[in-house]
DNA sequence: TTGTAAGCGTTATCAT
DNA sequence: ATGATAACGCTTACAA
């Protein structure tokens, strides 16, 4: 019991009557007294609970955990009364004794990315039905924050990790695999690492470009550029494999002057057209590894006059929510972030239900959402 | 110690040579033996370093936690040790018996819009360096929702809450006085409520508003609809406010024709403006409480043939980063985002610390971004 | 059906 | 400078 109040009563003198016994009389009181206050809520415990029933706090925790050992009656009497005494169990307390905390640990490059903050809803989804709660974190593609970020994650006694790798590559498979073989269960989503055996929900990125690029030729685009990303991660090198099946599969050749090399950014798609429209060779259309980069382009090309999808077509690659506000608007790849986030969680959630074999690569189905920026026909 | 691995050994001779005794001999081994495992990470304590190094837990304990107390090679010797183990020190454990998770609690509507995106890097740029760590959650403007969500942070024993309220506006101001007088310290930002004294972060909505019309204004429009958002939120109500303050000064009348009732979404911005359209009098401008309503309206605009600036300047309010990808880009109202977000967590941190005295509105400034929509003159 | 007691991994207050 | 010990709030095996 702790005494937050002092409550300073120093002589007083009460007329009282006593109902069960029926008596009256004059008490006179002398203080100072030390008063309990009303505690603050996240400072009762179950054996506050307790004691104002009579009861023992193990009591309390079986009712409150619908223990079926105990009886009916006290059960509704002691979930009453922590009701009624706003009282918040201590998750911290049961973790340390059941030694499972029921956090899941997330980390994501950026959450104001569409396609990060879609996937996490999909794992809020899973882990609420769960009982899990989640602990949100970004790494910014840094891959020192990230390291720390794992750190903290273990030491708050995260059950898993769910992981988009940091896009600047700075960490290595076995970096990846210490942390697992450390006791943390890892599931890896989006950007997951090769080279050994993890749990893994990704896209079929090389299919995605391929019917992205595809879908240009379809269109009767017939000079196709391509916008790349950074080819030291394998989810650009899969888009440009993409982009190169496409054109070999409709007969075209892979031009060396049709691509560009860019990073994920508005203004990267803005260079791009730049150097594009310094060579001599002119694409009518562009396949963009990064919505971002394709929006970039669309402004610097109708600056320029020319007029999409007309003089050139354009797609990119993540379906942002912004392509839809673009005029005219953006033609993308969907990539499943919703299910990727759902799956993802349900499997880590079976993992830690003592299920730790599924360590394959879940591998979805990427689809094309055709918009006004490649729309030449009907 | 847990042991998790049995070694079946049933009968093994060994040759041996004990270099400390220099003898050389035979040994039979019999089995079965129970071996302990290298232990998880995770599984290892303060006892596990102290016992290696035959020292008391509390020693390891002071050392870890840079305690002055212990001398500096016992010190050097302990985290080396702790290193050497890959000791993770367990947070739960530590808040239990501190009393302070050194966790903060934020709730916003949802993380994917730009604006709490970036009041949350503002916040974790100031929880890093307190050493705090942030368990973020979506409301999803539902007030229902957050209610579970504090519950939540509070079975967590979070030390604070950092709250922007639920834009439905269901949870009444006594809501959150009897969570603070619960104790749990809560501030608000960005959507605070009115009629208690809570500390608050927010924007000086009304200016925002009366410098986005005045701008509409200055540039020359005389016809100034505004897309305006819901009067039961403060917010909303302040920005109308602000518009109309614009317009009196400008000596042009409030004109009821010229008010959409809309919800910040895009395809709200595209109704608004068949609404407009639908009456006799066309407005020339267009001040949108919310961005991306502002994109619905120049979408639609421009499919009616509308030239953005020239026929219909618009500008929005937030500055959502979209807004710079749009043709011509959006015009918009800057909010202190970073501002906000570190102000807010600085003030938490030093509630936490005791000075608990400061239960202010702070007051921000916005700032107009004029951008190409509403563009006419030079 | 309920009570008792031990223990989860720390930190803080004593001793030594 | 270090060790012993209790306590934080909960769960659970065991006893009654």
């Amino acid at each position: 019991m702790v005494f937050n109040a002092l409550c300073v009563v120093l002589t007083q003198e009460y007329f009282v009557f006593v109902p069960d016994v029926g008596v009256t009389g004059r008490l006179l009181v002398r203080g100072p007294y030390i008063v309990p206050m009303k505690k603050d809520s996240a400072s009762i415990t179950i054996h506050d609970i307790a004691s104002e029933l009579g009861l023992h706090a193990s009591t309390v925790s079986r009712a409150l955990n619908d223990n079926p050992a105990v009886s009916k009656k006290t059960r509704a009497l002691i979930q009453a009364k922590a009701k009624a005494m706003n009282y918040r169990p201590n998750r911290m307390a049961a973790a340390l004794r059941k030694g499972r905390s029921d956090l899941l640990g997330v980390i994501v490059p950026a959450i104001d990315r569409h396609f990060f903050a879609s996937v996490i809803r999909g794992i809020e989804e899973e882990a609420d039905k769960a009982g899990l709660h989640v602990m949100f974190c970004q790494s910014y593609d840094d891959s020192d924050r990230e390291r720390k970020l794992i750190e903290g994650l273990q030491r708050l006694r995260v059950d898993g990790i769910l992981l988009s790798v940091a896009k600047d590559g700075g960490n290595e498979p076995d970096f990846y695999q210490s942390i697992i073989d450390s006791g943390t269960p890892v599931h890896f989503f989006d950007n997951a690492p090769r080279g050994f055996d993890a749990a893994a929900v990704v896209i079929d990125d090389r299919r995605g470009a391929y019917l992205a690029t595809k879908h240009l030729v379809n269109q009767g685009v017939s000079a196709i550029a391509h916008l790349r990303g950074p080819q030291h991660l394998d989810i650009y090198r899969d888009r440009f494999k993409g982009y190169q099946d496409a054109l070999l599969e409709a007969g075209m050749a892979v031009r060396e002057e049709f691509i560009v090399d860019i990073t994920s950014h508005f203004d990267n798609g803005r260079k791009a057209f730049a150097a594009l429209w310094s060579r001599d060779a002119k694409p009518t259309g562009i396949f963009s590894a990064s919505d971002y980069s394709a929006a970039g382009v669309m402004q610097a090309a109708q600056e320029q006059g020319l007029k999409i999808p007309r003089d050139l077509a354009v797609i990119g690659f993540a379906n942002e929510p912004f392509t839809d506000l673009m005029t005219p608007t953006l033609s993308s790849v969907d990539q499943q972030t919703l299910s990727m986030g759902r799956k993802s969680t349900r499997r880590m959630i079976a993992h830690l239900k003592g299920d730790d074999s599924d360590n394959q690569r879940i591998i979805l189905e990427p689809s094309v959402i055709e918009r006004g920026s490649s729309r030449l026909k009907q």
